[in-house]
DNA sequence: TACCAGGGCCTTT
DNA sequence: AAAGGCCATGGT
């Protein structure tokens, strides 16, 4: 993978079929994205405003140093797996080479697991335009301010010292205490992120699971998106329809290491796709 | 107006 | 163990 620092950018030199910008940050795995202009996205991870876009042929950075390329965002980008040999892994099934033809080059982003984690909180019974309204909320109301537009996400101990009342104005409804319930447990040590990242996938479901308003659904998608682990296989309504639909007889084994991925692909088709079965 | 959205909790059988 | 009502909120 070639990266070059070309004036104020970094270029990564990678094709569009193997990583597509606008289907990783657009399929739903994520939140915070904004799309602008000419298809830049702006986004911030932990603490670090970022700008990127991407051509046929290149990913580029916006005001970035090499360096920070390649040890921050290669990394978030989960640009230094193979993804050409998963995807050889899961296409012999039918529905999931639609759906990677209808839009491929997803990735599952490495995103910060506290962030991932509350997203998934605020998810629950909730539609996705929704749901980003109510974590931009969060952000610009208790997060660090980067610039005019831009908030980190809250810390732990920032949530963990609230009331419900200092919530009202974010429209979380009911999940407000589940938010609550979850950084006090992460501040307490009761939950520990990092021991959960290193734990075999059912003792961190099980950890997981102790928090209020993590059931089996958000506890995958934590495990998915907040931890990486990519055999997490999360079941909303829209997997559910798939499920019935394709897979009588069960989600195939052969694909199961990375069911996650797979999911993905099936999530983003079955909800974005014209030409996806009503189902 | 009813139903839905990346569900989960609590109570009742 | 399984089923069903309820939970806030905004969009269609």
């Amino acid at each position: 993978m070639r990266i070059e620092l070309n004036g104020q950018n970094t270029h990564i030199y990678i094709n569009q079929n193997e990583f597509n910008l606008a289907n990783t940050l657009d399929c739903g795995q994520c939140f915070r994205w904004v799309k602008g202009e000419d298809d830049t996205y702006t986004g911030v991870v932990h603490d670090i405003l970022i700008q990127v876009s991407q051509t046929e042929n290149e990913i580029i950075f916006h005001n970035t140093l090499k360096e920070d390329v390649i040890s921050i965002w290669c990394n978030y980008f989960d640009l230094d797996t193979d993804y050409k040999q998963i995807h050889q892994e899961l296409v012999f099934d039918e529905p999931i080479k639609t759906a990677i033809n209808y839009a491929g080059g997803i990735r599952i982003l490495r995103q910060p697991s506290f962030e991932a984690l509350c997203s998934f909180i605020i998810s629950q019974n909730n539609n996705i335009p929704r749901i980003k309204g109510c974590i931009d909320k969060l952000c610009k109301k208790f997060g660090t301010k980067i610039n005019d537009e831009y908030y980190s996400f809250p810390t732990p101990q920032t949530l963990s010292k609230l009331e419900k009342e200092d919530m009202q104005d974010l429209s979380l409804g009911y999940r407000d205490e589940y938010i609550l319930d979850c950084a006090k447990k992460v501040v307490d040590g009761e939950i520990n992120l990092d021991e959960i990242a290193q734990m075999d996938i059912v003792s961190a479901r099980e950890a997981l699971r102790t928090i209020k308003g993590v059931g089996p659904k958000v506890a995958e998608c934590a495990l998915l998106f907040g931890f990486y682990r990519v055999e997490a296989f999360p079941i909303d309504t829209w997997i559910k329809k798939v499920l019935q639909y394709y897979y009588k007889d069960g989600f195939p084994q052969q694909a199961r290491p990375y069911a996650g991925i797979a999911q993905q692909y099936l999530f983003h088709y079955v909800r974005t796709c014209p030409d996806a079965p009503k189902i």
